[in-house]
DNA sequence: CTGAAAGCGCTTACAG
DNA sequence: CTGAAAGCGCTTACAG
């Protein structure tokens, strides 16, 4: 490794390579206290204008910059807080985030970030690990169905707020989309459009809005008097290998659906490659928008949901609780939107129904 | 605001509300010194099972969760690292993120990470933030052209890789896409399908990918022997106003283009929106793939870059950067990837051209 | 207007 | 096996 203790100045106070110039040194070579510095680099009134460009010189030559986490230490608040989601890539959490950071930025902190993948053993690690860099506050996506691990941290004034799914077996504020009552209508859409025949393809059981959806399936499915035929619903794994054989399972058998309900954005994306070779036409509703769904034939009609003002919401949220409100636990609700394009709004292909 | 001085165990050392127990708290509850806490807390050797079991007590009693930002003021590293992108939500970079937050997460490191949003200024304000955090290293997606200003940063031991391009005025590591030869070969493509008249629909000239797959269109009009008219090429903001006005000039001008070649996957998009309403068939390459592409009608044929292996290797070569590697900067480009769908082998339409 | 001392919560380097 | 002292780089609370 080359030796940078000499730059090209000479053997001058020029911190050792890895080594940082620190407000000690700054004022060393401007010759005034620590706190002067300290001062300056703060823009904090009460120093001559002389004073402080003789600082700033000495800022400029050894390229201080002053050291955050010392700051933090010493300050109690880090001005950073932490978003853990499911999946960082998703489309559908890729807006949330950003919508978290744009919040954040506003109010002057920094986003820690990561991927739960789904697993509750790497959700806990991971915020406790932005826990331990002392995050003013956490966004969470939760995976795990059990949040008591965050109790002894939130009594110590962590603030923390749940999108997309509430915490479990705690009390806190959460920022939801009206799951239920969006494939409630999704599945009414469908009813009305003649369907009897409907199948869900949904996510894991586990997963709130996963059931939730089911819930309003079902409500939708019972309001019209219709009844479900078990082999009708399929939760699991999103992979699209089960997916995918699901959805010709339910396409196939002895009481063939003539439509189906997509529990989320990436049970869509695979039952539409299903359906796309499937013989006949059969009707679909997806739960969340796909890009470019307006262009696929049939357009894909969907009940969607708006990422990024649920990221947005949590995190201003969030930022209420930082400034002191210290009201009960809130639980906000976001509607949905369904927008029909065309799949939704195919007959049923058999004539068995209406 | 509720005090929870006195906790359900009455006035017992509970820290005040907003504090939190230390590692001196706990020393003085296990009754043993604070080096002893400090040893069973990182698991360091050399303690009795009786006292490690008295001081697991007083943890678990007391709630008492390590401080890593003392931590790391002390040990000098921050284990964590910085990612700074166009956006975090746009598709392409998403997987990008996931791919660097993976590879952070094998080495024991937290990522930190922000939008620029493809602004200079904001490039900068968001990575000096990320340096007076002390994060050890970190990967760059620039916005701007100078990157100077990171020069007492890395002096001082920072790591940075660019990727998707490379960082301006500065020598670095990069990370990039063979953005030159993938673009060649997307309209060398067209030409093979009998397109004459191709146009070239960029990002804002000064963005390094939107200038390299450019100079690929040029390159191979020109060993195809094609002149290219001025009309055919344009370069500007991703704003899908601006990228349907110049689609439809391109179709509709005195010397309409029979075929397209799209730099990067907003721009598609926004083409193929245009495409799905013109009264003839358009041929079109991409750069970028899209989801659901394979779907559309005509599918979409890309030249597909690789987002989560950029992210990866360039968050690998950031750590072996950081385990000591010191050798002269590096630059590794991937290939790009040709899929043929369909868009890209329709004929010309208007029979002027082959 | 300016600065010396103490302290944030850990780890390092020693000494028993 | 155990612990007291010093120090990481700042800010706080004072004192001049």
């Amino acid at each position: 490794m080359p030796d940078r203790t000499r730059g090209p100045n000479g053997p001058f106070p020029r911190p050792r390579y890895g080594a940082r110039p620190t407000m000690k040194d700054v004022a060393a070579r401007a010759g005034v206290g620590l706190k002067t510095v300290s001062r300056v680099v703060n823009g904090e009134p009460g120093v001559t204008a002389e004073t402080e460009h003789r600082v700033r010189e000495a800022i400029t030559a050894l390229g201080f910059r002053r050291n955050d986490s010392a700051r933090v230490l010493r300050k109690g608040r880090t001005a950073s807080i932490g978003l853990v989601l499911e999946d960082l890539a998703d489309p559908f959490y890729a807006p949330l985030s950003r919508a978290v950071e744009e919040v954040a930025r506003d109010h002057g902190a920094l986003l820690l970030n990561g991927s739960s993948a789904e697993d509750p053993a790497r959700e806990r690690e991971l915020v406790l690990a932005l826990c331990a860099r002392r995050v003013d506050g956490l966004v969470v996506v939760p995976a795990g169905g059990d949040h008591r691990y965050l109790e002894p941290e939130t009594a110590a004034g962590l603030a923390t707020v749940f999108v997309d799914r509430p915490g479990g077996l705690i009390a806190a504020d959460a920022v939801l989309s009206d799951n239920f009552g969006g494939a409630r209508d999704g599945v009414a859409h469908l009813v009305a459009h003649g369907h009897r025949r409907i199948g869900f393809l949904g996510d894991q059981p586990r997963i709130h809005t996963a059931t939730e959806r089911l819930r309003g399936y079902r409500a939708a499915m019972a309001a019209a008097g219709l009844p479900v035929d078990a082999s009708w619903v399929s939760l699991g794994p999103t992979a699209p290998d089960r997916v995918r054989a699901e959805t010709e399972r339910m396409l196939t058998g002895p009481s063939p659906v003539t439509a189906l309900f997509t529990g989320n954005n990436r049970v869509t994306a695979t039952a539409v490659r299903v359906l796309a070779r499937h013989p006949r036409p059969v009707a679909l509703v997806g739960f969340d928008d796909l890009e470019l769904a307006d262009l696929l034939t049939p357009a894909v009609t969907v009940v969607a949901q708006d990422a990024s003002r649920l990221g947005r919401t949590a995190a201003e949220l969030l930022f209420r609780r930082l400034d002191g409100d210290a009201g009960p636990p809130r639980h906000e609700e976001l509607p949905t939107r369904l927008i029909a394009r065309g799949s939704g709004e195919l007959p049923p292909a058999d004539g068995t129904s209406g």
